[in-house]
DNA sequence: TGCCGGTATGGCACTCAGTGCCATTTTGGC
DNA sequence: GCCAAAATGGCACTGAGTGCCATACCGGCA
């Protein structure tokens, strides 16, 4: 054992972090649905076996850690004071999203671009952003005074999700837009949209 | 030729329909990743090549019309007087949604059950959803006095998304609370509390 | 009635993602 | 150097989706 997670698990993100960076490579050459994973499989140097090993799915390779983005947001909310309302605790949990993200901007565009023109990845990636924002529903819902357990409130699930909607409006703007205004102000710019 | 759309027509509308039916029952009956397409085709009495004729993909199958409901609303926001606010014109466009669709209660929560158990299901409809709430932007635009054709504003996808979010938590909320309140309700209610 | 052309159908073979199983190799720890 | 756990590779399989072609069907027309 040497360090906190052991040489075994080391090397294994490492290869993990290779593999990723050779499949977003060809994802941007040919295109997602163009490489198989067959192709990825032999520029990385694994068998095509292997590869599932590491990845649950070829979108899994191209989504990255989004589900353990969600965990640090759902931390950071649960975090906040319980003075803040709703849309502070959530706005000041979501910019982690942008802070802990390596926002190169021309960078960032290609990879947008691709998952606008590719249904399969888009999908999945609305499917994980789906599964943490439920989990960020709970803890709103405590803000908000509903007692656990009462089905039937539409609020909380409603705030969550157009706050979700709001940054995913937020990047798309920014990247549209080029990068020249910083998401924060982009997403603040949405919600005050939809609350004015 | 008879009628509108001719007899060959009519009866491929008919085969359709009948292959929707089957393949919902059995999708309620045995789970939507555990019916195959074969199955499928086989209750229904058509080939397995027949059925891809009929419907892009499995979860076409499940989804229904939600493309062609997406159409409607626009139509409908189209035509709402522009004295309105986008989010007044976009509660009234959504309304054809709700008044449109046949809502046994019973029924549509076993659907929502399943759908909610079945990720690839929810993503896809969620995707159809981000289709059609694309070309609802433009009309928002107009209403919010965007100029045509200036990429970096995100203040109408926000609005637009936000105001599905609320509808999807509504009838969340409608089917988890076993259909005593309406969906118009839930709804209002949802747009107030991220309004507020 | 019988023929014609377009359309629907069925069958077949193929690609590709994803999974289960097993044999083999590698590697960390003693 | 040895052992057990873990990683790997190979193989065969399922299931969705697609291209191709031969055939069956059916509405319209002579």
């Amino acid at each position: 054992m040497i360090g906190i997670m052991g040489l075994r698990e080391r090397t294994r993100q490492a290869v993990k972090v290779d593999i990723a960076a050779t499949a977003m490579r060809l994802f941007l050459e040919q295109g997602f649905d163009a490489t198989t994973m067959e192709q990825i499989a032999a520029e990385a140097e694994v068998s095509r076996r292997s590869l599932f090993r590491y990845f649950e799915s070829k979108e899994d390779i191209a989504l990255g850690d989004i589900a353990e983005r969600g965990v640090r947001v759902q931390e950071v909310l649960a975090g906040r004071p319980d003075s803040e309302g709703p849309w502070e605790a959530l706005r000041a949990a979501l910019d982690v999203l942008a802070t802990e993200m390596e926002f190169t901007p021309e960078w960032a565009a290609r990879i947008t671009a691709m998952f606008h023109e590719t249904p399969s990845l888009r999908a999945r990636q609305v499917e994980k952003q789906l599964r943490w924002t439920g989990q960020l529903v709970p803890e709103v819902e405590r803000r908000l005074g509903v007692p656990p357990g009462s089905a039937g409130d539409p609020r909380a699930a409603a705030i969550v999700t157009s706050a979700l909607a709001c940054l995913n409006a937020a990047v798309d703007a920014w990247t549209t837009g080029g990068g020249k205004r910083s998401v924060f102000e982009l997403y603040d710019e949405a919600v005050a949209a939809i609350r004015a």
